[in-house]
DNA sequence: AGAATAGTGTCTGTAAGACAATATGTA
DNA sequence: TACATATTGTCTTACAGACACTATTCT
């Protein structure tokens, strides 16, 4: 059996040398980063959770809904909207590790589910500087969870979010293609608190309720042609929203629909212990949609593991609590 | 109903003002990017393609195989060693467009299928400086294609892939979560051509048919607890490959092979006019395994479109041609 | 004619959709 | 006891897997 080394050199007697008649070490001794320009890179946090509202009715259930933290931005720019968690890369991070670090300073949890999105790098997406966000998903269990406002934050709160198309289209062009545009409404609402006296930015938009809300268009574009595919998100209307953040939540949605049905993902969000109606409304609240009991079931059972604790006191037949599975850990991805 | 500016600055009488005081005008006018480190940002490509081998049988039908397109590095680090193609993004495009231009430079084909695949930062992935490196996957149709080396190779070509599952563990953590590992084996393959004068480095290995061969081995870990979910990919041995390049390699025919049975993505590899024999070897050569006829065409009945012509001088009964559907895009993505 | 592929028909098992029926703790 | 949810049963439909059969051109 052949071994090989796994170092950046190998077995060669003569080192290899270039057309400069170096050898990598003494490249690499002299190599120079030049002064080309180059950008910063950030990450951008969707971090999800799904979590209810108290009910009126002592006997019916609370409703979940989905919910994304933002931050209120402290300085300029975008002073006063509302933003994404985040924050630069270090040089001796990899941009995993970044993303880890955000999450713990922001919500003082870690070993959660993170899932890198995608990379932004529209020119002038960042007004200061070239800045290209690397965006990570992150799924959590917010249940008595208290939120940190970064240093470039004046705030934290979680937002309800609701993400539904809006109007579609599907477009004939001259060279045979097709355009398909999809443009949903991205709203965002938080409950919103009493001003206190360093809250000296007004909040720019409440609603009828006298709750925070945050409202944007994305475009989801796809144009196709005989060969190519080109899919492309574009906000409409970033709203009170900062940078190109409304298209990361977006496509983080998007991301998480298309996801959760094929595999464990929505486990991430529910606590130790939970019943199959809460995992089912995580899923209703993730894919903005009912589903059916039975069905639902027969889904879940290879995923979760039966305990034989049951909820109490619910004004109504108790529930047994379910756990994540150990073992059958079935097809995931 | 209510209109909002999509700019950045908002209708309200007074500017709002920072914490010094400055206006986001002003704030913008001396704003100083500091001389924190920053990476370069670099892109790599895999570019996919299915091509058939010369039959000795007139009868029978060439077998399709999936290929990528590697470039020989022409300077340190890794000289010699096979890489893939992609070059530094540049402050005024994005990174797609940049993956588009390396595209076109090195194939000559452009408005093709491009997905960004992932954004690797690991330190000291690239010895000379810091590296972060925004990866994506190209499906083309390489009829007739002539590919070029870059200015920073001396040899472009397709090697014929493979990537196969050696082992598969799953074992249990002390604090209860459980780390499966899947282990691959990549299996890179290409025509070696004659050694020209200007071939100063001796090709790495060859098998025993005087191929060109290189091989890697990339571990899929996943490690799951009770909370998280961590995934990561790990070159266990890159053999002649440059960088982390097996590891992208790895990752993206994995995201192939997890997309192409939920959409149209294969069609992209295939010509203008095609067979849905064609078509179904290009789908057996990304997922490594037959597929049944009857079945198959069953499936892509609804995304392709009939023509009137047929295959001529095949040995055989001829068959029909067919192109990508326009009319019912169906449910993509 | 025979080789090799093209194209279609149909049986079967599994899983999802739909809906109904039964079970049970709490006010 | 009634309410609201918990849990299970089962009928129907859709579709993938499996395999067999027929059709057609070229040498």
């Amino acid at each position: 059996m052949k071994m090989r080394e796994n170092k950046n050199e190998d077995s060669r007697r003569e080192p290899l040398r270039d057309a400069n008649g170096l050898t990598e070490e003494e490249f690499l001794a002299g190599y120079d980063a030049g002064d080309y320009e180059r950008p910063s890179i950030a990450t951008d946090m969707v971090i999800f959770t799904v979590a209810g509202e108290k009910e009126e009715n002592y006997r019916k259930l609370p409703k979940q809904t989905l919910r994304v933290l933002l931050i209120r931005r402290a300085g300029h720019p975008y002073l006063g909207r509302w933003a994404l968690p985040g924050g630069f890369v270090r040089p001796n991070e990899t941009a995993d590790q970044a993303a880890a670090r955000e999450l713990f300073e922001e919500t003082g949890v870690d070993r959660v589910y993170l899932e890198q999105l995608h990379t932004f790098s529209d020119v002038g997406r960042d007004p200061r500087t070239w800045v290209v966000s690397c965006s990570y998903m992150a799924l959590i269990d917010s249940r008595g969870l208290q939120v940190q406002a970064g240093d470039d934050a004046d705030r934290a709160a979680w937002f309800e979010l609701s993400y539904r198309m809006n109007s579609e289209s599907r477009e004939r062009l001259d060279e045979g293609g097709m355009l398909h545009v999809r443009r949903y409404e991205l709203k965002l609402t938080a409950e919103s608190p009493e001003a206190d006296s360093n809250d000296f930015y007004a909040d720019s938009a409440k609603n009828a309720a006298g709750k925070l809300e945050l409202t944007a268009t994305v475009e989801h574009r796809i144009t196709r042609t005989s060969r190519a595919s080109i899919e492309e998100y574009v906000v409409a209307d970033r709203g009170d929203l900062a940078f190109d953040h409304a298209k990361i939540i977006g496509m983080a949605i998007e991301r998480l629909r298309g996801r959760v049905e094929e595999n464990d993902l929505a486990l991430h969000l529910m606590p130790e212990l939970f019943t199959l109606t809460e995992l089912q409304q995580a899923y209703e609240a993730i894919l903005d949609r009912e589903l059916l009991k039975a069905a639902f079931r027969r889904k879940a059972e290879p995923l979760v593991e039966k305990t034989d604790q049951y909820t109490e006191n619910a004004g109504h037949r108790p529930s047994r609590l379910y756990r994540r599975s150990r073992e059958d850990w079935g097809d995931y991805r």
